[in-house]
DNA sequence: TCGATTTCTGGATTAAGTCTAAACTCGAAA
DNA sequence: TTTCGAGTTTAGACTTAATCCAGAAATCGA
């Protein structure tokens, strides 16, 4: 859809076909934190023809070139993030749910001076329960948790 | 070996057999971040006769009952800890090592002030290269990213 | 237009982890 | 002692995320 994915595309050195401008379209523009198989699934949506291989295939290329996150945070869950900026996560103990954390929300003490490490980047991950429910409790993704 | 390994399963409600005391005696004495399959072949040097399910049953039996902790940090992954008060974690690039980086020497924000949420649990992330090389190098175990 | 290169695909393969059903252990009852 | 049964251990089957592969399809360049 976007005009300037296919931009996007092609600035990170990766040739814009249509089966990449499927994935790229919602995977680099998602709020959540898609896995694999949740990305096959959305865009198998309005885009039928595309197989499991693809999708690993580009989402591996987009890591590659630098435009996704591979993200292992959870048992058995590795997920993909569209923002590259520095910032927190949180996971919610029920759902399983990533949720981002603004980097500025939390003061981390002098990291990069730790003795004895070059830390190259950092996180705070952050397990618990997401309060204010009520709400319509969004489509609940993962059912974590089945032992 | 420790005579209170059995003391301690006991106390955790723990059979204390013989598999599950060699496994307990090399997983929560340990100062590395072991895999399931470094854990059995560990235990095999000492126990041969020890199958691959049982010390998955044992590091899940053990987890379950709150010896150890499960921790699920990078790519493929799950490694179990033996250390259960709260620290921070760095993960050597290169190597794939974890190392912990104790508690207080990293001062983090407010993160039980953090709005909507109620955090249960919390640490750092950090990955990058580990300085002051020349030494032994130490046993390298994970050859990390094949890609 | 046509050969070369890249992309895409279904199906096979790998490997971490779980499950199952049978065998084994061992203390206590008979 | 024997027997019994609950708990433990095991090999191997199974599940499943992810990768690999080799041919088909699309795209590119001259
Ligand atoms: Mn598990
Ligand atoms: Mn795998
Ligand atoms: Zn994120
Ligand atoms: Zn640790």
């Amino acid at each position: 859809m976007s005009p300037d994915l296919v931009t996007q595309l092609k600035t990170a050195g990766i040739q814009p076909s249509a089966q990449r401008l499927a994935v790229a379209d919602y995977v680099l523009t998602t709020d959540a934190h898609p896995s694999a198989d949740e990305v096959l699934a959305q865009v198998q949506g309005n885009f039928p023809m595309l197989s499991r291989a693809t999708v690993y295939n580009t989402l591996n290329l987009f890591v590659e070139k630098g435009l996704l996150r591979q993200l292992v945070l959870a048992e058995g869950r590795t997920v993909f993030d569209p923002r590259l900026g520095p910032h927190h996560h949180f996971i919610d103990d029920e759902t399983g749910r990533i949720e981002d954390v603004p980097w500025d929300s939390l003061r981390v003490g002098d990291v990069r001076g730790l003795k004895g490490y070059e830390v190259r980047e950092y996180m705070v991950v952050m397990r618990g329960r997401k309060l204010g429910g009520s709400r319509v409790q969004g489509r609940s993704a993962n059912p974590v948790k089945k032992r």
